[in-house]
DNA sequence: TCTGGGGTCCTAGGACCC
DNA sequence: TCTGGGGTCCTAGGACCC
């Protein structure tokens, strides 16, 4: 197997409409809510204000897990998204530490959207937090614009937001951090060399911690650096298509639209368990997180009225390394029984040898909807 | 430091078919 | 005996994102 290259995102896409310096240029946004879980926090529990507030696992600090949001006061530790919790409380051990909710940030997630969609009406769900805009199609000035979002925003959630404005998608995600929190960050195409060429590399979305450390090794550390590259010997060094994307998009160009709709590919639900299992010795114990894993998955499939064919089981074993196997039925499905039973088979697959500390079920290859 | 849960997309080899 | 392409599906792994 190919060592592995990151998948670059599919910025050939149409015509271009959007490269940088045309004179088609488009107007698009990048809105981030800013520290989006430990806002929603404080919004319903005022007296924290002040406080560093840390939210992930399931609130309980010795418990396995990671920070998924670090208020700013906790961030003036060091303390980030994705860091384990144990250190968390090492850097920050006077902080608020809370669980998840993922109920209520879903439920102010619909608030800003629905707020966001009355003024801008072209946007693609980016997740529970985020959201592109095409703001191309709209009379007013760009700053007029953003200022009238990030108070729509305000207005429905009580909270602040960021927002990049740009010729394309991935310089508007770039802008959208620059002033973090609370931003309103535009870049013209003019801008490129003074405001994204300095900025690291891994900046750039699509460039992650593999890409960017094998370019830091090759001698290429911002973005600007990046795209004084020659294009052939990028792809000497990463593959002909994600060679080429980082040449793009260290250029500032990305023809990607704003995507208004989306389908699902796939389902999943999976769980990491407090201590480690023995795929042998503790089969009875997996076997009924395996059970109630499909239980769940087919509870998740028949709410969103989705039948699969394809059954998958992932584990993650002691060293933290993953396995997956899975199985394609001839009938699409979305019964637990059915489910339960490939996610067995699929399971008796996976190597025996080593404990386990994760265990999960995924259904793809839907049924046309 | 000891690493969540839910996703998307890409690559690549082998099977199988035309 | 040596040797075709092209296309699709299945499976496994991996990078990356929120």
């Amino acid at each position: 197997m190919n060592p592995a290259l990151p998948a670059p995102p599919d910025t050939a896409a149409p015509a271009d409409p959007s490269a940088a310096g045309s004179e088609f240029a488009r107007r698009i946004a990048h809105l981030d809510m800013d520290a989006f879980y430990a806002s929603v926090e404080l919004a319903r529990r005022p007296e924290l204000a002040g406080q560093p507030i840390i939210v992930g696992g399931r609130g309980d600090p010795e418990s396995r897990g990671v920070v998924t949001t670090a208020n700013y006061e906790a961030r003036k530790f060091g303390v980030h998204s994705a860091m384990p919790m144990a250190k968390a409380v090492r850097l920050c051990p006077q902080a608020v530490f809370l669980p998840v909710d993922f109920a209520e940030y879903r439920r102010v997630s619909r608030l800003f959207k629905a707020a966001i969609v009355e003024i801008a009406p072209v946007m693609e769900d980016r997740g529970i937090d985020e959201v592109y805009l095409d703001l191309t199609e709209h009379e007013e000035p760009t700053r007029v614009l953003g200022l009238a979002l990030k108070a729509a925003v305000k207005e429905a959630t009580g909270l602040s937001c960021s927002i990049g404005i740009a010729p394309n998608k991935l310089l508007a995600k770039i802008a959208s951090d620059l002033e973090k929190p609370n931003g309103l960050t535009i870049i013209r195409t003019q801008d490129l060399a003074t405001r994204i060429w300095p900025l690291p590399a891994r900046k750039v979305n699509g460039i992650g911690p593999k890409a960017s450390e094998k370019l830091t090794a090759l001698g290429v550390n911002t973005i600007g650096e990046l795209a004084a590259c020659e294009p052939g010997w990028l792809v000497s060094h990463f593959g002909k298509s994600y060679g080429a994307w980082l040449h793009r998009a260290a250029n500032g160009i990305d023809a990607r639209p704003v995507e208004t709709e989306s389908e699902r590919k796939s389902l999943s639900r999976e769980t990491t368990f407090a201590t480690d299992l023995h795929p042998v010795r503790d089969w009875q114990a997996l076997a009924r997180l395996l059970a109630e894993l499909a239980r769940e998955v087919a509870a998740d499939l028949a709410k969103h009225r989705l039948r699969g064919r394809t059954i998958g089981v992932k584990v993650r074993n002691d060293q933290f390394a993953i396995t997956t196997r899975d199985l394609s039925l001839p009938e699409f499905t979305d019964r637990e029984s059915v489910i339960r039973k490939a996610a067995f088979e699929c399971f008796a697959r996976v190597p025996q040898h080593r404990k386990l500390r994760l265990l999960g079920i995924r259904v793809s290859n839907f049924e046309a909807g």
